[in-house]
DNA sequence: TAAATTTACTTGCATTTTGCAAGTGACAGC
DNA sequence: GCTGTCACTTGCAAAATGCAAGTAAATTTA
């Protein structure tokens, strides 16, 4: 992705320069909901990201210090993706966006259960999730 | 914009196949908080949409119900545009939008100030505004 | 220890989406 | 009836995305 201008200054306007896009937001849900944390990772989702757009997703993501990329422990060939606090702070807005897609579109029984346990105290849910992700950064 | 098939039963992945884009929650922003209605009311804005590219999002909207087309009353010239039920409860989605945005990113003390007070009583003020843009439907 | 596999990419090219400028045709205001 | 507004459409250029193949270092497996 090319560095494009931001279009105003409008709050809304500015993320959706950084994370507006079909991709960005998976590769948070990746990192946030299935602890993803390696490219491969990214790549064995059900999405089918294209190599060369999740290295620049990646690398955008980066830019804007909502992921950091860092040496993998376990394999001088791997490289770990890790939230950001910054990018911790994104889940809200998943969250918001799950549970209208739960109260609007047809989503797998499976998948509507999760989000109605989550739904029953939301707030609770996203602070304890926050709280449990903010641990995994220090 | 061209229908392209659902990426995964993923109800992010699924909400980013409906408004993913860069311009679809501008144009949810400008009915919600401008309360624009008009074609030419949206193509007024700060970021300077295409016409084209308006009038595929506006059709697309309008597909998923998230949006209503009708004749505006006052001139056959007019289309109005007006939120469905869908459209309003994405609200939530585009306050926690600003709020991260408020958080992280350099806005106008103006904005920020103005976000700074609807995070006081958040639930309220969605609540609040919910509600008023659902009486506008009935 | 050589061969195969994994990992994180890059490159090239086709397709799709976006952006820009210039229409168009119905309607409205004077 | 002339001019401007409104909601588009069209054509073309530029950018983003998607796909397939390749690469080079690191790791595993035979």
């Amino acid at each position: 992705m090319k560095k494009t201008a931001k279009r105003s200054e409008c709050p809304v306007s500015s993320s959706l320069d950084i994370f507006g896009d079909k991709w960005s937001l998976l590769i948070m849900r990746d990192m946030i909901f299935y602890n993803k944390s390696t490219f491969g990772d990214f790549l064995k989702s059900e999405e089918k990201i294209a190599t060369n757009i999740l290295t620049s997703r990646l690398l955008n993501l980066e830019e804007h210090n909502i992921i950091e990329k860092l040496e993998h422990p376990d394999s001088k060939a791997k490289m770990l993706y890790k939230l950001t606090e910054k990018g911790i702070d994104l889940l809200p807005v998943i969250v918001e966006i799950q549970l209208w897609a739960n109260k609007y579109l047809t989503l797998p029984d499976s998948i509507k259960a999760i989000i109605e346990e989550g739904k029953k105290d939301k707030e609770g849910f996203i602070k304890t999730l926050t709280n449990q992700l903010k641990q995994g950064i220090k």
